[in-house]
DNA sequence: TACGTGATCACG
DNA sequence: GTGATCACGTAA
């Protein structure tokens, strides 16, 4: 069941990005369905430096301000697409970043991409599962509903499975760098670095 | 630990 | 226009 535009409004990020994990991200890009099931997140609201919305609105960061529920996707370091679940309601710039997926199906369309043979830890980094389920920067601001890009129910996840730390490679974000808003599934193999 | 990489953004 | 900066990944 993909999970309705709903889910993804007028509610907190923190605590949305808790409920994504165990839920299953899935892309359809060229006939072919890559999927793995989210085991890292991080949450990031216009209220804070660590967000590219802080200093308001721009062209990049424009859909962080759109209704919930479509895809934010950006290019990092000139080099990796990263991508965002936008929340919240119109105006208010809640995202959050998939930092890792535990791989699910088309593991071998995954590794194709990938340029390897191994399946180990080809989705455990934000900047490798976009790679990997063919998400580039033409999905910014699409619709999670769509039939080329969905998040749908995966397994139950209880509070105690949650670990929450601070999120990674902010620190340019001051104090803000500390909120343990990354979440991640305990005892994960998949989950990054 | 170091650095490639290129879009973006805040200057003028 | 220009230059500093960056929500990473890999090699060493």
């Amino acid at each position: 069941m993909k999970l309705p535009i709903d889910f993804y409004l007028r509610r907190n990020v923190t605590v949305i990005a808790k409920q994504l994990l165990g839920k299953i991200l899935v892309t359809k890009v060229n006939g072919m369905i890559t999927s793995g099931l989210i085991v890292e997140t991080e949450a990031y609201s216009d209220k804070e430096k660590g967000s590219h919305a802080f200093r308001g609105m721009t062209k990049r960061n424009e859909v962080m301000f759109s209704d919930g529920g479509v895809a934010y996707v950006y290019l990092c370091y000139g080099v990796h697409e990263m991508f965002n679940v936008v929340t919240n309601e119109k105006g208010k710039a809640d995202a959050i970043l998939v930092r890792a997926l535990e791989p699910q199906k088309g593991i071998d369309t995954m590794m194709e991409r990938m340029k390897t043979d191994s399946q180990k830890r080809i989705t455990s980094g934000p900047g490798k599962l976009t790679k990997a389920l063919g998400i580039d920067r033409s999905f910014n601001g699409w619709e999670l509903d769509s039939n080329e890009i969905w998040i749908e129910d995966g397994i139950e996840v209880k509070p105690k499975d949650i670990v929450s730390s601070k999120r990674i490679g902010i620190d340019y974000a001051g104090e803000d760098a500390l909120l343990p808003w990354r979440f991640t599934l305990k005892n994960n193999p998949w989950v990054s670095r």
